[in-house]
DNA sequence: AGCCATGGGAACCTTTTGGTGACCAGGTCA
DNA sequence: TGACCTGGTCACCAAAAGGTTCCCATGGCT
């Protein structure tokens, strides 16, 4: 870890909801989001809609196809069209999209080496049997 | 960057949602969790709510108490009450805190270091006028 | 009464994200 | 006809996250 500390800029108070940092975090903060990202780096920067449904579990057509519309819009994922028969669309990280893989990978490495703190996390309680404060 | 490759479990699919890193990125979509732990940890490792509020700017008594009680649920905050008048109430980061703190400030520190790509990084587009694909 | 300090709760609502299930298109093959 | 391949859309809904506004408590001071 031999990132220089963080500017003054960002670690005096009031702290700026629309901060640099702030940006990467809403970012990473959608669920699918983050998962296609990470999944398009490790399949070597591209792949076909099918073959992202059959990586993730869990993801549904529409969410997959909303995702990447949106990725798409922000500029994080190009996407290019065979017109044959089947047709071939191919996704595929931007310049732009392999810049924000890497802090994403960070988080992944980390997450890795440190599986047992998350153990450790416990899921928040529910809203209830909170009265003995 | 000198962190070890992802291990293998990792990087092949299926990519499981509830693994390891998939659970840092959950935490870490949450709002006012990464804005609280961040402020948290550049005021010491601990605040008194009335500071918390004065130190970041949008959030509301309401969503500053429920966002601490579930960081206190989760164990990554302590909450330590002297019954005094006025009432002294301090939380402070544990040392799971702490834990986390770290992947947390390296998103920051990325992000600080990145402030021109992160304008670059489009909003996505409305849900409409997506026609002409 | 009002104000200040401190910290917190509740009712209700809005917005955002994610989910379900059905449908569409072209083509090939049995 | 149906099944398969490919990729995508739509209507509607559920769940989660966040927001607004009001209220509560203690004590001290004007």
């Amino acid at each position: 870890m031999a990132l220089a500390p963080l500017p003054d800029h960002y670690r005096l108070p009031p702290f700026d909801e629309a901060c640099a940092p702030r940006r990467l975090l809403r970012l990473f903060s959608g669920k699918w989001i983050t998962m296609i990202l990470h999944t398009l780096h490790l399949l070597g920067g591209g792949s076909r809609p099918g073959q992202l449904m059959r990586a993730i579990p869990g993801l549904s057509k529409k969410m997959m196809t909303q995702t990447l519309r949106d990725l798409e819009s922000m500029g994080l994922v190009s996407r290019e069209v065979r017109q044959i028969m089947p047709p071939e669309v191919v996704y595929r990280l931007t310049e732009l999209g392999e810049v924000f893989v890497e802090p994403l990978e960070m988080l992944y490495r980390w997450g890795a080496d440190h599986a047992a703190d998350l153990e450790r996390l416990a899921s928040p309680a529910p809203q209830t049997d909170l009265q003995d404060r």
